[in-house]
DNA sequence: CAGTGCTTGTGAACTTGTGCACTCACCCGT
DNA sequence: ACGGGTGAGTGCACAAGTTCACAAGCACTG
């Protein structure tokens, strides 16, 4: 109550923050203030859908003139928890681990990567981008020892879940699961699917269809989760 | 008429029909029915979206015993356009690059890796996974020799739009695109993004909320992508 | 060949998300 | 000091997606 219970944050406007905070952080040196409209531009969205998105983080904005960036800027990452530090886990180096481990992107938003596990001894005791592979057999030591939250699943498919049990058990309460596998995770547990060929065959319905029907097939230009934008086929 | 003027999928359904075809795969040995109850186990989601989704494919169940698991494959690739070859052209051959060209997962769909290109004078020539890379300046080119129509863009944020501009110019009408960049493209070009930023985002948010509040705070269990999968936070 | 049990297919209620349009607060210029 | 213009905040109607509940249909048994 003294925490004003804070109206709940819709999904959908969950997954659209980080790209405003992208979008906010490419103009925070040209302009300090900011419109619905030129965000909405930067970000893909429409203007409205913006306003309201940002409302729910409060009433930010000064009529009239917009949004000041640099106090969105904190407001909203304080709200998506960037301004604290995030220990990261990977498990599974093969390519796409290894891509990860190498991805830069992560630092900047509080995020690090600070274990690398893979099961396969052959890997064990290497050094990829500055971290050696740990045994999958020291998972939940890792976890424990350096309070990891989240954790990346760059395994195969079928050592996915077992993976996931193991972090779990662990501790760990976040999950991004790159591994083409459903996996089922106990309450409390959040988890993220990132799946290269759901992607693709989404994208191969559509096209095939374009291919198909000479009639035309309207798509709407987004989802709730702000990962797809459409345009539409005639 | 002929063609039953088929009832248009919606964009939640299409982006759960991979799943649902991977969980048939996995039990395609061992039953040749299967009920809507056990796909939507396999599949991590309730049975009465199983069935209505599939009921859009049209009715290919049969009351009282289920769908046939060979039937119902062939009829979802054939929807998803997955009976087709389709090239891939891949864009931006980095850390990201270099993981997607040698994914396997891509072949068994009939999705095929045809051509790397990049920018970068120090990588063109060089062999990945099989391909030489060849230099942003032939895209064009090699888009129009091998009929691609499916482009992936795994370069740096900076340089995403340029290259989409390309191949959207080379005719390529969808591109998967895991720049952490808001891309326009013109009608009739479908697009989507993996970001692997707004993921962790995401999650830290949840991640966040939760150790902030010990208020409960209820998460759905999916999105209209089909692409998360949260629990109930305690 | 009728009865029983199982599972599909789907209308309808409900929830969530989107987009419009309008109000009202605030800044700025005079 | 005050009025005009601009752009945030929001109520509302609509669209999309989800879930429920149940009738309809098929296989199998006696």
């Amino acid at each position: 109550m003294t925490e004003r219970a804070r109206r709940r944050i819709p999904d959908a406007t969950v997954a659209r923050l980080p790209v405003y905070l992208r979008s906010l952080l490419e103009i925070e040196s040209d302009s300090t203030t900011v419109s619905s409209e030129r965000l909405a531009e930067l970000a893909g969205v429409n203007a409205a859908k913006v306003r309201k998105d940002l409302s729910y983080l409060g009433s930010y904005g000064t009529r009239g003139v917009g949004y000041d960036v640099e106090y969105l800027l904190f407001q909203m990452s304080r709200e998506l928890g960037l301004t604290q530090h995030w220990p990261v886990v990977i498990v599974g180096i093969g390519n796409l681990g290894h891509a990860l481990a190498n991805y830069g992107g992560f630092g900047a938003s509080g995020f690090h990567v600070v274990a690398l596990v893979d099961a396969d001894p052959t890997k064990v005791g290497k050094q990829v981008a500055g971290s050696e592979i740990r045994p999958l057999t020291e998972l939940d030591e890792i976890v424990r020892a350096n309070e990891i939250a989240i954790g990346i699943i760059a395994t195969p498919a079928i050592a996915a879940q077992d993976v996931a049990d193991r972090l779990v058990a662990a501790g760990i309460t976040s999950i991004l699961n790159f591994a083409p596998a459903v996996l089922t995770v106990p309450k409390g547990v959040s988890m993220r699917k990132v799946d290269l060929a759901v992607e693709l065959q989404i994208l191969s319905f559509h096209q095939q269809r374009r291919g198909a029907a000479s009639q035309g097939v309207a798509l709407p230009d987004g989802t709730a989760d702000g990962t797809t934008s459409f345009a539409t086929v005639d």
